[in-house]
DNA sequence: CGCAGACTGAAACAACTGTTTGAAACCCTT
DNA sequence: AAGGGTTTCAAACAGTTGTTTCAGTCTGCG
């Protein structure tokens, strides 16, 4: 309880936002949690929304320096060479999910952020944009000069799903126990496993794309609303 | 217009559901756009919860049907022999991509599909619980008996990264546009591009799981809480 | 000390949430 | 045509939301 009134609104509210979601985290929860008044808020954010902007922000800007970081020390390592793929796929995905196995507080916001980046909520896609932009571009050209067989379009797809899997490996276990019985995630393990999951996806052989649709489907879902 | 109060109620929950998510959307937002009154929804559905659970079930049974008939026909055709894993990722996830390419409704709801399955609400989890149980344990009964070299529970997570791939695919290009400007997405297209990487995630060589971690976190983030 | 500026506190604000009510309208069978 | 069950409607309900207000307290500096 020590830190001032700011830090502890800061800390309660990631705590509770990555629990309830966006919308069902109050300010009332969180000013209780932080053992705050609830004017506090609006006092030191402006509004919630501010807050949640200020939430994301704090860990957010750190993640894509680091990750920004370990591509310039493999950059300077490879020396004007195209890095190896799994060099770009560590510094991106790597970074990320360290952070998520990191018990002080970067666990907790990871499972936040995997969850957020898909939300259809426009002031948080907004500035998501923006945090991303600079860290994107960086690893868009690392991408395409270590991979210059693969089309930028095809990539670009790939590193979509690749975030995919990166959001639902930090989300973790909550959801996996939908499928069975898991045990509790390992940090390391959980790290080789994606790592090897997602090179596997990288590289994967370039799908054959028919030029005219080949009509594959077979019966083709349409209109199927139930009664 | 046509169809009864109950439909045209189902119809607008589903589209608002996408684009606001599940507490943003609210009854009088539903009501409005179904040209009902406020009250149809309590009269016909009991809850905003119940029509919610209402709205997934329409559409998540008729899924869960098609992947487990893809696979009945698949070993049918194998004839007791085990499935090649491409049949078995095609039954699960090319049925659900095509389901999200299907302009009359699916479309909209795998992506609030997707991104409900991280969702920390409790009601939802409980009966998505439900409504996959089985389909799940069929699944992961045809993928135990085609990869027997791969461990139960390295399984489980790759069949978790899949899901996220797949949820990112189906959100598709309103989160991608983040990483830079992309056409529009061909159902097939995206179909063969989701195929291949999931494959070859599916198949990548088994992580190398130190037994005792091999401190290969060079500067393991811990506590880095920020200003 | 004195007093300005930063901060906290309790209470109230208007707006909005899901839900309920009871009467009106409708539809269909006898 | 009469009646009974089903559906619609406008209005109101109690509860919660984010935000604001303004008096009070604290802190540091002359």
């Amino acid at each position: 309880m020590e830190p001032d009134t700011r830090s502890r609104i800061l800390d309660a509210a990631e705590k509770l936002l990555v629990q309830h979601g966006l919308d069902a985290t109050t300010l009332r929860m969180i000013t209780t949690e932080a053992q705050a008044n609830l004017a506090a808020v609006n006092y030191h954010f402006g509004s919630k929304e501010a807050l949640i902007e200020a939430v994301f922000r704090r860990r957010l800007t750190w993640l894509n320096e680091q990750r920004i970081a370990a591509l310039d020390a493999f950059e300077a390592e490879a020396g004007g060479a195209p890095l190896k793929p799994r060099q770009i796929v560590e510094a991106f995905f790597g970074v990320a999910i360290r952070m998520a196995a990191d018990k002080g507080g970067g666990q907790s916001f990871m499972r936040l952020l995997g969850r957020t980046y898909t939300e259809p909520s426009d002031f948080v896609r907004s500035f998501l944009a923006a945090e991303y932009a600079e860290v994107i571009a960086r690893f868009k050209a690392a991408f395409f000069k270590a991979l210059p067989d693969v089309p930028q379009e095809e990539f670009l797809w790939r590193f979509h799903f690749m975030m995919g899997a990166l959001s639902y490996a930090i989300s973790g276990a909550d959801a996996l126990r939908l499928l069975g019985p898991i045990d509790e995630p390992d940090p390391d393990a959980l790290y080789a496993r994606l790592m090897s999951f997602l090179i596997g996806g990288l590289r994967a052989p370039l799908p054959t794309l028919a030029p005219a649709s080949q009509a594959k489907a077979a019966k083709k879902p349409r209109g199927k609303r139930a009664a």
